[in-house]
DNA sequence: CTGATCCCTGTAAAAAATGTCAGGTGCCAA
DNA sequence: TTGGCACCTGACATTTTTTACAGGGATCAG
């Protein structure tokens, strides 16, 4: 029992420093393949230099059609895992009423690639949502007694996750626009629905000197306009409306 | 070992439509206490009605000295949660350098209230951060051989905050405001730095039309400028920028 | 001391957003 | 078929924002 988590360690020792998609690749399956995990597909909406990273081992027939039939959509999968941070069986989301018939289609299909069910470990940010499911066939590993080897896998998928984000974190490698205080609070009051003129009586100061800040916080949010300025401050966590 | 997972599931489903804070908490301690657990403390930052929500039966002596004394800011516990969606013991990332000398102190100060160890489970989330933390006094909780009775904590802890979001959002009971397509079209352009007459380039209309849906966008949201209206609609999550 | 950064302010013109009037189309459900 | 809703457009006056010019004072690190 000990040893369940040694792969979770193993694979979180590995990853750090790791910035190459098919060393994670290779890292996360090799350790994930002690509970029967052979295909992963991966979804990261979190980065906005490329707001739809999917990476996957599934056959490209399948990640093909499921990309060009939007099935992101439709499928209970993504569905699921939109609405809660819960890790779930794919077939217990299937279950559920909410998700349609359409859902049940996909899964038909997914079975003619040998894909019939699996798990799914949705994590939420504030930067948007992230998916890693693996497709499980030993369905030992959905007994309860298998709960235990659920959860390593749902740790993987963390961890596996955290790399593949601070690699395309890294990609970017934009640095946070640092705003001063005074920019950070016209900002904010301008986010509140605040004129310039409104803010210079609220701060005690000339517009003419709110104007100034709020420039300056514009330009360097590279934004042209005071709406996508506030915007850009609140995305990235600059300013807390 | 398949007992394991039942006050998970037990707790779900007690939890289910639960709005009672007392309900909640009474449920989740008596789940929770198979695991060692008495103390918990839970926050909450999601819901704009009460953006810092706080729920805890830690002494309150020491409730109050942490929240007078802002030690969030400088605890490794708030700090690590901030920083990674996977739960983690809080002597581990007490033992991470990043965090400084004063989050030893807080440690100790809280040791004086017979606090010394515990668990803790972030949730991320689009609206923001949500953190449950438990005070675990039981070293045998934190072997190697326990993962799984830490991961079901970690599943009791998801399970409790879903339905405390549940339950904070029936609260404030405000329908999000309904926008039409169009409405979310030209917000989603203005919050992209667009004036008015370049949507209308882009979606192939009268400037005239673009202000028009605008304007009734920005009165459902109950803004008072386009700035506002787009900040509003981010973090209500009806549009994604 | 010097340069960097933040803070503060002025004038003026061009561009954009807001407020108020008035209308027309198409679709769908009661 | 009628009413509601989403959608679309025009003209006009007013307010706000953006952009450009130009400057002074305070603090702090190298």
């Amino acid at each position: 029992m000990d040893a369940l988590y040694d792969p979770v360690d193993a694979l979180t020792q590995e990853l750090s420093g790791v910035h190459d998609q098919e060393q994670r690749q290779a890292a996360f399956l090799r350790h994930a393949a002690a509970f029967g995990v052979s295909r992963y597909a991966y979804l990261n909406t979190t980065h906005p230099s490329d707001p739809f990273h999917v990476e996957t081992n599934y056959p490209a027939a399948w990640a093909e059609r499921y990309l060009a039939q939007n099935y992101m959509a439709v499928d209970a999968v993504p569905l699921e895992a939109a609405r809660s941070p819960v890790p779930f069986r794919w077939s217990d989301a299937l279950a559920r009423p909410e998700y349609g018939a359409k859902s049940q289609l996909v899964f038909a299909e997914a079975a003619e690639f040998s894909i019939r069910d699996g798990f799914t470990v949705p994590v939420h940010s504030a930067a948007g949502l992230s998916i890693i499911s693996v497709a499980i066939d030993d369905p030992d590993m959905f007994r309860p007694s298998a709960a235990a080897r659920r959860h390593a896998v749902h740790l993987l998928a963390m961890h596996f996750h955290l790399a593949c984000d601070r690699a395309l974190g890294a990609g970017s490698a934009e640095p946070l626009p640092r705003l001063t205080p005074r920019e950070r609070e016209v900002l904010l009051w301008t986010a509140k629905g605040k004129t310039g003129w409104e803010i210079a009586q609220i701060l005690n100061l000339a517009e003419r000197t709110v104007v100034y800040h709020i420039e300056n916080a514009r330009t360097k949010l590279g934004a042209s306009s005071r709406a996508q300025a506030v915007v850009v401050a609140v995305t990235l966590g600059l300013i807390r409306p």
